[in-house]
DNA sequence: ATAATAAGTGTAAATCGTACACAAAAAATC
DNA sequence: GATTTTTTGTGTACGATTTACACTTATTAT
């Protein structure tokens, strides 16, 4: 019950796990801790809400300063209180996933804050219980793949299939028939076909798609599946 | 960053969404608050975070203080924090939801402390943000219920098939045909068919169903999907 | 005997998911 | 300039799943 004896107050911290794609491979970024506690040890970004802020604002404030980008895709996956996850003191924290496109991605946040880029399956061992947050927040994004269009947040403007096939691929783990991918793809009709090849990828060239974005909307609103 | 000047402690409250169904209609649970704030108005049941406690145990303390019932399913929703959420101090929430069996459960509840079950359709305006936990809760019943075999909690042990759609109907706010949920019912092979029959709902009476316990745990190792 | 009520049961059509292989384009190399 | 190399791009057939749909049965109440 609501007895005053029992009230404590503690910190609430946030983390965020920011994901990124690269065309080939899921990402995460880390920061390599400039302080205490477990100052050079890897982590994710993150820091304490604020007096007069919402949890949400403050995830949106600790991805700005890590990486100066705003108007992120963020998403609440959970709240973690082990008793002594952080050292120091009783510090209870919300977790946050991040999907953001590497490429509008400005590198300053490599000098500030020794952030980088780790592929999920080969990223460092990191402090406290961010590991079990990525896992989390890992689970979170396969089941949000399942039934939402992301590629919209993670991929650049312009893209050719296979990236979004890698994408997919590189999200649930598992490998996809380009095929049927395709046929999927277009059946849901949100993406447009652009006259512009890349011509990084190969020697015939891919064409280059984009999202449209009022079908993408629409599709969004009906919670259309993508079960690829 | 982690700051110290940033850090602000504050009062971390745990509130539960206590589902139950009674062979028609899913319902909450919900408490009349006989104390400040608010008091004399509908809640969900809470508390606050001791401590030395986790949250998912402030979660089961909490639940077995209102029910008496301990070994309850429950699940973390998500954690709340508008500023002024609560009047009398910034407090942040995280809510659970709880699967109950109704029929299960002591009525001793009822005199203790004003508590009642409500459809979740007829239910009062709750206190705070209270009705968006319930939201929120509902939202993650329904994607729970696709993928995992949930009558385990929310059913007697013996119940009826016509039982076991009202709860799907109810959670999903949806109409099934009744061959088709019978024949998947089926398909997934988890239930075991009594020789008892229930003869309250029929001239005819219908016969009873029990989980297969050993069964029901392949199913839910293996994720197999509910898709009614 | 008849009426009323809810239980119980099967099939056909449509949709969806999955498996699968080869040709085309272009650049690089000889 | 012919050949090799690499990646793109495309369609179909089969099986599984989902959906739509209606009548009989058992029993009690009248």
């Amino acid at each position: 019950m609501y007895e005053h004896t029992d009230k404590e107050r503690l910190l609430l911290a946030v983390d965020c796990i920011v994901f990124g794609f690269d065309g080939e491979k899921l990402k995460i970024l880390l920061i390599k801790r400039g302080f205490e506690p477990e100052k050079g040890k890897w982590s994710l970004v993150g820091g304490f809400l604020k007096k007069n802020e919402v949890l949400h604002d403050a995830a949106t404030r600790i991805l700005t300063l890590y990486t100066g980008l705003d108007d992120v895709y963020m998403e609440q996956v959970g709240t973690f209180s082990d008793i002594d996850r952080d050292p120091e003191e009783r510090t209870v924290s919300t977790a946050y996933y991040a999907l953001i496109n590497i490429k509008n991605h400005s590198q300053k946040l490599n000098r500030q804050f020794s952030a980088r880029w780790f592929s999920v399956e080969e990223a460092p061992p990191l402090i406290f219980d961010h590991d079990k947050m990525v896992r989390y927040a890992l689970d979170r994004l396969k089941i949000k793949a399942e039934t939402e269009p992301i590629g919209f947040e993670l991929l650049p403007e312009k893209f050719t299939m296979r990236q979004l096939q890698n994408l997919y691929e590189a999200i649930w783990n598992v490998s996809l028939d380009k095929r049927n991918f395709i046929s999927k793809v277009r059946s849901l009709d949100i993406l447009e076909k652009l006259d512009e090849k890349d011509m990084t990828s190969s020697r015939k060239g891919s064409f280059l798609y984009r999202f449209d974005a009022e079908k993408y909307r629409t599709v969004e609103r009906n919670r259309a599946s993508l079960n690829l």
